[in-house]
DNA sequence: CAGTTTATGATAAAATCAATACATAAGTAT
DNA sequence: ATACTTATGTATTGATTTTATCATAAACTG
């Protein structure tokens, strides 16, 4: 579109314009943004353009190196599709998962595959700056430690334990997170971090990371996170449930429970925590002589199969079986998923949900209903912020800004081919 | 603008090419689908086109009289827009709404208001077949008591009191509505009446045609109906929450309440509809010795003032209220609607309803959150219905299909001008 | 292995769309 | 009223995209 005939014909010195052009953006997205690899027939497709026009945008955004050749795969009777797909390796994608004791941060590639992570303690109730800078000197060493191999950096993902207005990537409300109350977060990133900045409630980020490991993107799944508090992540044809004020999910404090006599941490009687929320099985082993003071020692209890322990886990699970009862019969999805360390104790917990759930549902909603168990992968935070990241970058708004960003060069030159 | 060369230029017989040009199709959709009426700077900037591109677009749709020109309003300073808006009389919309004991059916034009409309009483236990023949037969009396004046039929719109597979346009699992489970609706009215028919939820369609009322179509809001029976629908950007099965929102039967000894109507003990719902509590008023058979009865005993009337229906505000309290701790939605014969008995129940939604969630979801009455609308089922159906039509998907409906000539010449 | 099927590449003519420049309309601000 | 501002119409030119045609690649079928 810039320059077309430089001196005359042999246009070839660089028909590699500075940038892609808008079309060819438009193409990126679709890629980028489909839920596998593309082949040009499925993005003739499914973009109404014509096979030329995106034979020449993908061969604009080949030279760009922004997509690859993915695996030929499918063969339906004659010559097999040749699919594209985004190249992971144009970019870096920062992400930090913020615990109640400690940071988790890293790196991805375009994919959301973790390249590097670290951890550090830190005190949640430290003022927001502190943590961010933090987390922004954290990045900054792990870029160097992964080396200067001319990737820049696209966009950082933050997981946050508290509910956020996702908009303005702001904590809304009190909660633990003390101080963190409408601070501009992306405002004080910018200077450190110039690059776009995605904040959202832990629960959501396990969501995503959890429907992305599906097939059926469409799906209606509830990600339910029972660890010391409990929250959960509503996610419905591929679109994150937020509610009006960030606080969708937010379930641990309904009350729900037969036992209304417990108090919680919140200051109200009988919420689903109180009895259910790792502190509060704590709590009561506490009371029965047992030391545990966090949801991992109850965790560990229950591996050591200490019955008192295993016996609480299992009223939780028939507490949590009421909130995802109520879940269920309100949200009607197709899979509900159990995470978080109470979950992990195997199907102690499980088991009560199911018990709950089949008997207070209707069998309409439950007769396709999967209930199961998170796996284990203590960096599904960081995969989900990084997949929320990749997911906002490449929208047709912010396709151009991220790619600008990732083709100016580092600073020594990068010679194509 | 409009007589460009009448007669003279010879191809200026019609200009008027038989059916409008698909980039004038794609801008339909952004017309027909926008909330409001489009300026044509407000078509430049959110289709990307050229505003040479856009004027011609648009002129090729008036000469269809697919669209019209509107009120002209804005005013910022300088010349005001020349907003334009989809033709509503371009055509027609079936709609129909299915009760316990009537069927309730109409015409509307293409921005739902209703112009006609026939009520038939029915058993809704009948054979689907013929239920639907009534509909059609019903349909067909409106188009010609309307008169021929050329209007075709776009589509129709089904609302009924079951949980409805959206996609499929068909019932799912058992119901009030025996026989319906999984019958063809589709297939059996293609014949009668060959146009696109949508099927949803009762109150999914209440819920819509709630929110089209309100500025904020991003809104968050759910809409729950206290009739007979007990059930909402939710909306949340605009979208309908269905569920994997198109059970979301059915919240009648969840067992929230501290009477657990009450038996519904499903079999189970202790379901809210059991103690809230309408027939709920026309049963638990015989038991008092009072007459009342229906919802209705119910009502009517309320604006009587009969007090232990008030008062169950204060009882069932509070079990609503429950209902309430875990949707907003779930969905967090920024405004809940009452509706159905039971919030029509003035505050009695939303007293109840507010009682507890207050006391029991957390601050940050009600902190914004409105819970009002619906207006008072026996047609607000019908709205709906054809809200969704206009929504539909004007898909990209569907626009052109549609277009040669509207535009085929009825049987006699509708010379231009 | 020859034939069929599906996917893709290359090229030129035709259609569509955008950019630009100019002109006009209909308001508001002063 | 006059100037300013925003919205829109029109015509021309150039760029982009589609359509149509021909050609080739890489699987599967029998």
């Amino acid at each position: 579109m810039s320059m077309q005939n430089d001196r005359c014909d042999l246009p070839s010195s660089d028909k590699t314009s500075a940038h892609p052009s808008h079309g060819a953006l438009s193409l990126l997205t679709h890629i980028a943004l489909a839920r596998g690899d593309m082949s040009r027939s499925d993005l003739v497709d499914t973009t109404g353009l014509s096979r030329v026009t995106v034979g020449q945008r993908l061969n604009e955004l080949f030279e760009h190196r922004l997509i690859v050749e993915a695996e030929r795969t499918k063969s339906s009777g004659g010559r097999p599709t040749r699919p594209v797909t985004l190249n992971q390796d144009a970019g870096l994608i920062a992400v930090a998962d913020l615990g109640e004791t400690h940071v988790h941060f890293g790196l991805t590639d375009l994919d959301a595959r973790l390249l590097i992570e670290d951890t550090t303690a830190f005190d949640i109730r430290q003022p927001p700056g502190e943590t961010l800078d933090l987390i922004s000197d954290g990045i900054g060493d792990l870029m160097s430690r992964l080396g200067g191999d001319g990737r820049r950096l696209a966009g950082l993902g933050l997981s946050l334990p508290a509910p956020v207005n996702f908009q303005a990537a702001t904590v809304e409300g009190p909660s633990v997170m003390t101080g963190w109350d409408n601070f501009d977060i992306r405002g004080h990133l910018a200077r450190r971090l110039p690059v776009p900045v995605m904040v959202d409630n832990d629960v959501n980020l396990l969501a995503i990371s959890t429907v992305a490991g599906m097939q059926d993107r469409s799906a209606q799944i509830v990600f339910i996170k029972v660890g010391t508090g409990i929250g959960c992540g509503i996610i419905a044809d591929g679109l994150v449930f937020r509610g009006a004020n960030g606080a969708a999910g937010d379930v641990g404090h309904m009350q729900l429970t037969a036992e209304p006599d417990k108090l919680c941490r919140c200051g109200k009687l009988g919420c689903v925590e109180a009895v259910a929320g790792g502190w509060a099985i704590a709590r009561d082993l506490r009371a029965l002589g047992i030391e545990a003071e966090t949801a991992r020692d109850v965790a560990d209890l229950v591996r050591q199969n200490v019955p008192e322990a295993i016996q609480l886990v299992r009223r939780a699970g028939r507490v949590v079986g009421e909130v995802v009862a109520s879940l269920v019969s309100v949200l009607n999805p197709g899979r509900i998923v159990v995470g978080g360390m109470m979950a992990e104790t195997g199907e102690h917990l499980l088991s009560g949900v199911r018990e709950i759930v089949y008997q207070r549902c209707l069998s309409l909603a439950t007769r396709d209903l999967t209930i199961s168990m998170a796996p284990h992968d203590p960096s599904a935070g960081l995969h989900g912020a990084a997949l929320l990241v990749r997911e906002t970058i490449f929208t047709p708004a912010n396709v151009a800004e991220t790619t600008i960003r990732l083709l100016s060069p580092p600073e020594a030159a990068r010679q194509s081919a």
